[in-house]
DNA sequence: TATGAATGAGGTTTCATTCAT
DNA sequence: TATGAATGAAACCTCATTCAT
């Protein structure tokens, strides 16, 4: 089913998705990258739109399994809060291209009945999250006068637009930036 | 030079971008929106890239000129940051379009030399926040275990990624965001 | 009727048409030179056709006036046809743009209702010039081995096609140009 | 490279570009032609241009090649001439579409980059009909009299310009018009 | 599995022309 | 006479997709 050569395919497309965005890159594009000629990608995917499916459900089953697997762990808050950033860090190097098309594309893909299952998901994750820094609220761990659902909308957004500008073997890795950023959220910037 | 009738297609434009995304906009949505012919759009606009030039800019300069009038305050750093902070929230709503299409089609949009100026300014900016952060730390305020332009890009994404999420009249209004963000920035989650 | 104006503007559209072509020069085109918009030339004219109209016919009036009195002072056949090459070559600096409009749109005109005249002139023409050297055989004074209309021919896509290359000022002039091609029509580049 | 169908595609533009000229020429009216949509000949091609392209460089090829040829033989100053001379005329027949646009479409095309090497090949040509009839001067065989690059010009106006006119089977052949030319050009019409 | 040719819909842009002001 | 806005037709070109071979 998932033959290697399907395999390869779905990486050069997920790259130029990254690199050009979902709609400028065409499907001649992907065909000249791997050699081939437009036409015959058919015989590997029937859309376009199947192979960034392909991409995006790879990405997403797998930080849902991450995220569940943090949770299920029944640390407490501070350490499962912990645990989730170290996990979408932990995605940054092998799904680049998948969290790239993510963010880029996302207007984009938002308005497909196709891809409702992406909503869906977040919606999931977004109560992962916020559940787990209102029990932290409760049990006096986290200050009171934030609003959880924002706080975890800062945090996503700040995780995943990194792939904007982080480059791998740049002296940065995602550990670190996942330990920078804990640190900020966790304590804040000031001195007290 | 701006004609009204001119701003006033800039304006449905912008709101169709920020919908749809600037590659999926089409030319003919913006006639048919503003009730002419496409052909006739370009009595006032030599290109499609040159609405989205204009929409763009306008937003950069205002922001521009809204960072500097903070920073040339000569407040300290504390204050300073704060008053960043708030000044990019105060353009959420007027400019919300406009950071829309800057958040949704950059990955578009840098590839194209003639939208170069916006990376130029990017980085003018990032030397505005990174600089008075670096200056709270030298003078005790921040803490030094930080990485000031890591912390601004942090901040930034957080912010304008808003835009995606943000609905004007849900009960939420951008100053009340700004302060939220503020809390968390400087004290973080934690009760000590 | 003929206002300054209208001349002046007539001036202007042929020097681009031949600059660039008639199809190529738009509306606009000349409108920009003039300092007016598009819309205000029509004013003037009715229809870009109807400029060209005016800079094809006026050429063609004067050309058509001086060979009729260089057959009309009834010399012999040999000052006849000198005298023709020379009005042609007369009209190359004063008519420059008609002329390589002529040339260089003949194909686009040729095609044209309302330029039938054009071809109906040529017509009257190639017989003015193919009689005289018919007449200059019958004479004994031109040799009976060539063909009169062939000859012609030659002698008028070399004259109009100096359009393409002359340039005034450049040393050689008009009358020069005339008097060399008199000699290798004459006797040709053989020394005998 | 030069599969079959794209080069009967190439003939079918080649002809409507003759007859109606290059710009007034649609892709759709070639499509047209060849019994597809217009949009198919991108299969085929990646412009309009690049059909030009192809038709006009395929006939420089080969003249320059006779051209050359018809120099390295080696022969006198009168019989390389002659020979230049035939070897023009003889491509009027095969590339009578492609010498036809050439000469109704050199304004346009003139003025584009991707045409240069037009006027390069132009040069390249001048200098060897010049330099042919100069050396013939040095040799007492041609009048020292006459300019031999105005003289190339004429008679290259002259040949060239046959394609507006000349009409395939219609008694005159490409052969007898070389012979036409070459005695007047030689020997003139006069009678001494 | 791949090629080569084509489709069909639609995209941006151009441009001569019109017309109310 | 000129402006400013618009029309309407058509131009070149793009691209996901199909399909016989």
């Amino acid at each position: 089913m998932a033959s290697e050569r399907r395999e390869h395919l779905v990486r050069l497309a997920a790259e130029l998705f990254a690199q050009k965005g979902f709609q400028a890159t065409t499907v001649r594009n992907i065909a000249d990258e791997a050699g081939i000629l437009s036409g015959s990608l058919y015989h590997h995917f029937d859309s376009k739109e199947s192979i960034v499916d392909e991409i995006l459900s790879g990405f997403f089953d797998e930080i849902m399994a991450s995220y569940r697997a943090a949770i299920d762990r029944g640390q407490g808050p501070r350490e499962t809060i912990a645990a989730l950033v170290r996990a979408a860090f932990d995605t940054l190097e092998p799904h680049r291209a998948a969290i790239t098309v993510m963010q880029n594309d996302w207007s984009y893909l938002r308005g497909m009945e196709r891809f409702a299952y992406l909503t869906k998901a977040e919606d999931e994750i977004e109560e992962m999250w916020a559940g787990t820094i209102r029990q932290g609220q409760r049990q006096g761990l986290f200050r009171a006068d934030i609003d959880a659902t924002l706080t975890y909308r800062m945090v996503r957004d700040t995780i995943w637009m990194a792939v904007r500008w982080y480059r791998p073997g740049s002296g940065l890795d995602p550990k670190t930036l996942a330990e920078h950023y804990l640190k900020v959220m966790f304590d804040g910037i000031n001195i007290h």
